[in-house]
RNA sequence: GCACCCGUAGCUCAGUUGGAUAGAGCAGCGGAUUUCUAAUCCGCCGGUCGCAGGUUCGACUCCUGCCGGGUGCGCCA
C-alpha cells in the first residue's frame, strides 16, 4: 500500500507546504468510499479551518496522475484509477515473487528467538503447540525483514527430577522403545516420580545422583542422562519435521551450568544483591512499583541456582555472543512475572539493552468448556497423537471430496497440520485458544483448510489455462471485473508482514489471508477467467497468478503448506 | 490480600495504534451447482462494545473506579 500510500502524501504535502509525514493514509471503513482516505482533522484544527472546509479545499486542487480525490464531510477520499492499480500491483508482485512482503530493513541485525522449549523425557503435549508453532511464524516473520534470526530451542534438561530418572534406568534397564522413544520415557519418569515419594531408599539414590550430575563428574550417571536427552531430542525431532519446525541452537538449560558461578559475581558487581532469609535476591520495587513485593530470586539459602539465575545466565550469554536487536521469548503467560522480574534485574543493572529482551506471551490452551487441557488423569494429550488424528480426518475429507486424486496421504498431512497451526495463529497470541476439535476438524468457514483450499482453485485455474495455451494475449486490465477490494488486499501485503513481525502478532497475518481470500473468492465467482477475450483472460489469469503467489507466501510464513491441489 | 491479563452478536473472534453507519466465521433460516475443485458464493436473523464516570471536535480504542473471569505471587520450572 506505500506504493500509492507514499506518493498521495507527497502529493498532499507538496500542495500544503507540510511535511510528509504529517499525512497518514489510512484505508476507508467502507471500500465504496474510496481505495484511501485522509481525515482532515488535525491538519483543520492547527490550520484553524474547518475539517470539511479543509477537505473540499485540497480535494479542489488535487492533481495527481492516475489517483482522484473526494471530499466527503471531513474526509478526503482517494481512488485509484483501476488499470493504473491493477497493472502496477501486478507487476510489482510479478517482479518480486516469493519476496514479495520482503525487506531489508532488518539486515545487518540479529533476533534471537527462544521458543518450543519442552521438556526432556516428557513428550510434546499440545501445551508446547503455542510456543513452537507462534515462534517458528516469528522466525519466518523476521527473516522476511532481512534480520538474521537464531531460533533457539531451550530445552528443559536440568534439575533435580534427572537424578530420579537416571535411577529409574539404573534399576529398570536402558533399553527404551526405539520407535518409540518418548513414550517409553514418560512412563520410566512417572514410575520414578511414584518411586520418589513412596521409596525413601529409591529418593535417596535419585538426590544422590542429581548431586553428581550437578557436580560435573563424568561417569555412568552423566552418560545415562546423555542418553536420555539424546533420545528425547530424537523424538521431539519426527514431531519438529512435521510442523516444519527447524532450531538453530539447542541449548538446554544444562548449557549455562558453567556460565552460573559468573552470574552471581556479576549481579554482585553491579551491588544490587541483598540477602533475605539466606537467600540471595535483587529487589525490584525501585525499578517498577509492582514488583515490590516480588523481589527476584537468584541463589537458594543452601547455595543452589534458580530457573531466573540460569535464565539471567543465558541472557548475558546471547547478548554477548549476538549483541541482539532484539531477544524474544516465547513463553506462556503464566511466566510472566518471571520475565518481568528477569528485566527487572537488568533494569538495576542500568543496561540499556533491557528493551530489547520481550516476552512474548500468549493466553492458555484450553479444552471445551474452558477446562484446562493439560494432563487428564495422567493421560497426557501426545502433540503427535493429536496431529495424528486430525490428519486421519482430513484424509477422509480429501478422499470424499477428491477421489480421483493423487498424493491423498500428502494432502492430508498438509491440510491436517495446516488447519492445526492456523487454528493457533489465528486470533490474538494473548487469548487463550479453546481447543474445540469439532471446530478443527469441520474444515470449513474462517480455517487453515479454507485458505489452502483458495490456493489450490488458483492453481487448479493456472493449470487448465496452461492446457489451453490461455493467457498469451497483452492483459486488458480493465477487464478485471470487480477486482478493487482483491488488488488493495494484494498491495497492502508487505504492511501487513511488516507490522506482524513488530508486534510479534502472527494473527495479523492470517486475518490478512482470511480477507484477502474473501476478496478473492468474491472475485472470481463472477468473474470467469478462462474463455474470456484473449486481453480479458490474460489479465484475470495474471490476477489469479500473483494472487496465489501472495496467499502462498503469508501461509508459507504462518508455517502452512501451500498445496496444489487438494 | 497484592500484581498482571481478558471482557465486542447465542458461540469463537476481527476492529487498520483516537476517526465515517461496529465487522467476519460457526450455529439457525432461505437461496446459487450442465463447478475455471460447493472445503465455495449470496441473502436473512442476530449488538446497551461488562458497568459508571472522565479526557476529546470525536472513544470499542486513552484515564479513573467498580463488576465478572483467568493467570501469577522468595528458596519449583
Amino acid at each position: 500500500m506505500r506504493l500509492f500510500a507514499d506518493s498521495i502524501a507527497q502529493a498532499l504535502a507538496a500542495q500544503t507546504g507540510r511535511p510528509a509525514a504529517e499525512f497518514r493514509i489510512e484505508l476507508p471503513r467502507d471500500p465504496a468510499l474510496g481505495d484511501l482516505a485522509f481525515p482532515c482533522f488535525q491538519l483543520a484544527k492547527q490550520l484553524g479551518k474547518a475539517p470539511p472546509a479543509l477537505a473540499a479545499e485540497l480535494a479542489g486542487a488535487w492533481k495527481l496522475e492516475g489517483i482522484t480525490a473526494q471530499a466527503t464531510g471531513p474526509f478526503l477520499n482517494f481512488r485509484i484509477d483501476r488499470q493504473v492499480l491493477a497493472e502496477r500491483v501486478v507487476r510489482t508482485i510479478e517482479g518480486e515473487g516469493v519476496s514479495y512482503g520482503c525487506s531489508r530493513e532488518g539486515a545487518g541485525q540479529t533476533v534471537v528467538i527462544d521458543y518450543s522449549s519442552p521438556n526432556i523425557a516428557k513428550p510434546m503435549h499440545v501445551g508446547h503447540l503455542r510456543s513452537t508453532i507462534i515462534g517458528a511464524a516469528l522466525v519466518r516473520l523476521h527473516e522476511q525483514l532481512g534480520y538474521r534470526v537464531v531460533g533457539i530451542n531451550h530445552i528443559g534438561d536440568w534439575g533435580s527430577q534427572f537424578g530420579g530418572l537416571v535411577v529409574a534406568i539404573r534399576r529398570r534397564g536402558k533399553q527404551i522403545d526405539e520407535t518409540n522413544p518418548v513414550h517409553g520415557l514418560l512412563e520410566l519418569y512417572q514410575w520414578s516420580k511414584q518411586q520418589v515419594e513412596s521409596d525413601p531408599a529409591f529418593a535417596a539414590e535419585a538426590r544422590e545422583a542429581w548431586r553428581e550430575l550437578e557436580s560435573g563428574r563424568e561417569g555412568e550417571v552423566r552418560e545415562l542422562w546423555r542418553h536420555v536427552t539424546k533420545v528425547s531430542l530424537a523424538g521431539f525431532e519426527k514431531t519438529y519435521r512435521r510442523l516444519g519446525i527447524r532450531h538453530d541452537l539447542v541449548r538446554g538449560e544444562s548449557w549455562y551450568e558453567n556460565m552460573l558461578q559468573a552470574t552471581f559475581e556479576r549481579v554482585e558487581k553491579a551491588g544490587v544483591v541483598e540477602l533475605s532469609q539466606g537467600a540471595l535476591v535483587v529487589t525490584l520495587g525501585g525499578v517498577e512499583k509492582s514488583l515490590k513485593e516480588t523481589p527476584c530470586l537468584l541463589r537458594q539459602s543452601d547455595g543452589t541456582t534458580l530457573y531466573a539465575t540460569r535464565d539471567l545466565a543465558a541472557l548475558f550469554s546471547r547478548w554477548e555472543e549476538f549483541g541482539f536487536a532484539r531477544a524474544l521469548y516465547v513463553v506462556g503467560g503464566e511466566q510472566k512475572l518471571h520475565f518481568r522480574q528477569l528485566k527487572g534485574v537488568l533494569k538495576r543493572m542500568s543496561l540499556d539493552w533491557e528493551p530489547r529482551v520481550e516476552h512474548i506471551d500468549f493466553g492458555l490452551l484450553l479444552g471445551p468448556g474452558r477446562t484446562k487441557l493439560a494432563s487428564r488423569k495422567g493421560a497426557v494429550l501426545v502433540l503427535d497423537d493429536l496431529l495424528d488424528e486430525v490428519v486421519e480426518e482430513a484424509l477422509r475429507v480429501v478422499q470424499e471430496k477428491n477421489p480421483e486424486g493423487a498424493n491423498l496421504a500428502e494432502i492430508a498431512e498438509q491440510v491436517g497440520i495446516g488447519a492445526i497451526v492456523f487454528n493457533d495463529l489465528k486470533r490474538e497470541r494473548i487469548k487463550d485458544v479453546l481447543f474445540d476439535k469439532q471446530e478443527i476438524l469441520s474444515f470449513e468457514g474462517d480455517t487453515g483448510p479454507y485458505l489452502q483450499y483458495t490456493h489450490a482453485r488458483l492453481a487448479s485455474i493456472l493449470r487448465k489455462a496452461e492446457a489451453a495455451s490461455e493467457g498469451r494475449a497483452a492483459p486488458d486490465w480493465n477487464g478485471l471485473g470487480e477486482a478493487g477490494g482483491v488488488l488493495i488486499a494484494l498491495a497492502r501485503y508487505p504492511d501487513v508482514v511488516r507490522s506482524a513481525a513488530k508486534n510479534c502478532e502472527p494473527s495479523e497475518v492470517s486475518q490478512y489471508l482470511i480477507q484477502l481470500a474473501h476478496e478473492l473468492n468474491n472475485w472470481y465467482v463472477g468473474s470467469r477467467v478462462l474463455g474470456q477475450e484473449p486481453g480479458i483472460t490474460a489479465a484475470r489469469l495474471a490476477l489469479v497468478r500473483v494472487s496465489k503467489s501472495v496467499i502462498g507466501n503469508g501461509l508459507r510464513v504462518l508455517g502452512m503448506a501451500a498445496p496444489e491441489q487438494m
